[in-house]
Parts: C-alpha cells; structure tokens; sequence
DNA sequence: AGCCTGACTCAAA
DNA sequence: CTTTGAGCCAGGC
C-alpha cells in the first residue's frame, strides 16, 4: 500500500530484523530515508499495536548501545533485556548491548 | 497554521 | 566515565 504512514513503514523495517540482531532507532530512521528522525522512530515503537514476534520493537535499541525503554515502565526495559537474551544478544547486566556493531543489522538495500 | 509530546542523538563540559 | 542542553522529527490537537 503507497502513503504509508512513518510510522507503519517504521514497523515494516523492524519487522525484517533477523533474531539475534538489532537496529538502532536512528538506524530504522536512516532506513526509511529520513536520517534525523530517530525521536519520531521512538514514538513509532511506543505506538506499536504488537509488540512481540510480529513487531519485534524489542530488537530497537539506542545509538549507545543502551536498551533504551520498551512497554511503558522500567520493568519493561527489564523484560526487553531479557528478550534480547533469549535471542542470542549479548547483553550487560548494566544494560548494554555487547559489541553493537557486531549485531547491528541493516536491511538488505531496497 | 502553531504548539506539544517523547522507547532519540550528539557535542560539550 | 556521567550529566546537560539543544536539535531533531512525525503525529495528534
């Protein structure tokens, strides 16, 4: 469907995040041909309709390598952290992301 | 049209 | 290393 929204083609993008891997807001951003835009990219994700495996808004993680927020309160970046874990992505107790560049992951060009 | 929000980012201190 | 401040953008009012 033409004229979809940032917001849906926002979804689109993290949808095709293998397991194990993550895109940074800004890199979701970047994707969609709008470099700046990665604050918008959050709101995206804290609108997101279904988090989980259909819209995996877990796998968003921040520039620093940070979790960055996930579902509301501070027990849902918890819950994020532990996601990204079963998923094979290293994560620090502190809430890092281990070697970001190593599991960055960038869509196939379009 | 302007004004406000916020799962962001980067440079500077 | 941490904290701050300013810049950023799409969308809803």
């Amino acid at each position: 469907m033409p004229n979809e929204s940032f917001y849906e083609q926002a979804y689109q993008v993290i949808r095709r995040i293998p397991q194990g891997r993550v895109m940074t807001y800004a890199d979701v951003a970047s994707a969609l041909g709008r470099p700046g835009a990665a604050r918008a990219v959050g709101t995206a994700m804290r609108l997101n309709p279904n988090p989980g495996t259909h819209t995996p808004c877990h796998r968003i993680v921040k520039s620093d390598g940070r979790a960055g927020h996930y579902m509301g309160g501070p027990d849902g970046t918890r819950r994020k952290i532990e996601f990204l874990r079963s998923e094979g992505v290293p994560v620090t107790d502190d809430g890092r992301v281990q070697d970001l560049d190593r599991v960055r992951w960038a869509p196939a060009r379009a």
